[in-house]
DNA sequence: CTGAAAGCGCTTACAG
DNA sequence: CTGAAAGCGCTTACAG
């Protein structure tokens, strides 16, 4: 019950060695007689003995937790990454806390501050909104960090993100290669370099093909504004025949729209392309042609990052991007010759 | 960059005063001249001094951090429940650090010595499967304890969940009085109090109706399960006009193999009602009626339970249930005279 | 109101 | 291989 914690130095007494020596055996750092070695770790397993990684962290100065900052976890991309970081950086021996990051300039420094006084060993920052003074912020800490999923201008700071440039212009590419020539991109967010680039890639393919887009227009990523957006391009004098969507939580209200309140056929009347390929892209509700974010390579490559720098604080910055394939279902029309992508769940993200 | 931190010993120095006296200035505990307060919160300022929470902690036997196991964030209601936690805790002054349990008996015992290696001031144990195991130790550790969202037999642990049985209950009435007779019920989870109370109120209803269940089985919680199950049901000789289903993520996938795999009309076929109030029952798609889960009390009673159990370890464990009300949407019949429940989004859970 | 002192539970040179 | 000693950065009685 209320009864205090063992320490090493009841291991010690019990055991009849000195402190230090317990110590040790928990270290591995200098060799200790085998047989005090078996007697310490029985006592220590008796008595209940686990060491105090508080004290451990004061003397090292590693305090051997992550800090990982979030902007919300409504959308289950999130909250499966966090799982994977986890996981990924509790196998490394790090424990992972969470801050949750609004928009507002305090917020962000209060959380700075937080993160400070926990003495984090590193910083993940996946997603947030004011990720730029949050990331400067951060920077000027020294604490090593890395951008997950979130790109930034700064070129002092590792990241990690899809391809996003690639897969915004594969996705395009199979909208006009099926014989589309009215195609929108609903985008994300002109703030998040991740939307950026998926844009960027959308109008590089329809340059390509000498086409003009219907329309490109910021949707900040939310459903509701995508949902808008696609009332507005139909009830207009042109409406495209296909839309590609800059994530697919936009997309299933994009669907949702189409065919509940427009009563258009998806893929005879409209093809639709998401991104992310998330949990639900597979449900037959929706049955969505994506580009996967190949989130578990995402995590170990981020995992990997924080550990190097970590280890060496001097390590230059790195940035690293992960390609992800267009998966093929019933929500766009095929080319000619292309078939759909094998059955089966969303492999990386869901179980 | 790799500079050292920042420590009280410095701000002193710089200030002209005794290191106890910067700290008391960080900790109000003692009164400080006025003066010297202002001046060495100056310096600190310019310093950019943080106080060290590790130290702090190694000193008061309180590391403010609260440790949230959970078992998986697919289920997006887990993670809002994690953010909005995370949130309340903060404002208590604590930090999170997660810990995700799978159900291998290695892996409980290796979360339990990590929160005590952390040093964590409480515990709040969110839906995990192995809870019995883990529970009975952590309540071995005598570190404060809650269970959100997860009922267990075990008196002695303090517990915050939704009034499942009334729900169950209410939820099963309403079809009744919408005329249904061949009503289903798709289950939880045996080992789970959650769903055993839930499958209570739909039998205690069912008995009160005198009607027999055409069904009452357990999915487990899971999406493909229950999609399974109701092919199962409506490919047997008398199927249902009714289901309630367990929880709003199985219900989803319910509602797709009715529409889509049997064409079935809902509600005029056959109603469902669900469990949660997930952010996508609200969606047209779904339009699902469903029982309300209302997180952001449970969330408030699960962090007050648990300070109140830190400020006094002999607090005895408390219980509490949080009734949450039908919300009324198009996927099943309406009794006479009832209307839908007000537009709008899922308030609760959703922005 | 304030400084010198002790101590939280560890780890790590330092002698032996 | 191992014990006595110092120290990580704080907080808190203890004198003054």
């Amino acid at each position: 019950m209320g009864s205090a914690r063992v320490t090493s130095r009841d291991v010690a007494k019990a055991a009849g060695v000195s402190q230090p020596t317990v110590s040790r055996v928990f270290n591995s750092s200098t060799a200790v007689d085998p047989e005090k070695a078996a007697r310490v770790r029985a006592v220590a397993r008796e008595l209940g003995y686990i060491p105090n990684l508080v004290a451990r962290s004061l003397h090292s100065g590693n305090s051997f937790r992550i800090g990982i900052v979030l902007a919300y976890l409504k959308n289950g991309f999130f909250g499966e990454a966090l799982q994977r970081l986890s996981k990924a950086l509790n196998g490394q021996g790090y424990s992972v806390t969470v801050y949750f990051a609004g928009n507002r300039t305090e917020e962000v420094d209060a959380i700075v501050d937080d993160l400070l006084a926990d003495q984090v060993d590193g910083i993940i920052l996946a997603s947030i909104s004011m990720a730029n003074e949050l990331v400067s912020r951060v920077r000027k800490s020294g604490i090593p960090c890395v951008l997950f999923n979130r790109g930034q201008c700064d070129p002092a700071t590792s990241m990690v993100t899809a391809s996003n440039f690639e897969g915004g212009r594969r996705a395009t590419e199979f909208l006009i290669k099926a014989g589309h020539r009215r195609i929108a991109h609903l985008a994300g967010w002109r703030e998040a370099l991740n939307g950026v680039d998926r844009k960027r890639g959308f109008l590089a393919a329809m340059e390509e093909a000498s086409l003009e887009p219907v329309a490109c227009t910021d949707c900040h990523f939310r459903r509701n504004v995508a949902m808008s957006e696609t009332r507005l391009l139909f009830a207009g004098a042109t409406p495209p025949d296909a839309l590609f969507v800059a994530n697919d939580h936009m997309a299933f209200g994009v669907l949702e729209v189409l065919r509940e309140e427009l009563g258009l056929r998806v893929p005879d009347d409209v093809s639709v392309i998401g991104y992310d390929d998330a949990p639900m892209a597979n449900w037959k509700t929706f049955d969505l042609t994506t580009v996967r974010q190949p989130l578990q390579r995402m995590i170990e490559a981020t995992a990997r990052l924080l550990m190097n720098e970590i280890q060496d604080n001097e390590r230059p910055p790195e940035k690293i991007e992960i390609s992800g394939e267009l998966i093929v279902r019933g929500s766009a029309r095929l080319p000619k010759g292309q078939r759909r992508s094998a059955q089966g769940p969303s492999a990386d993200i869901q179980d």
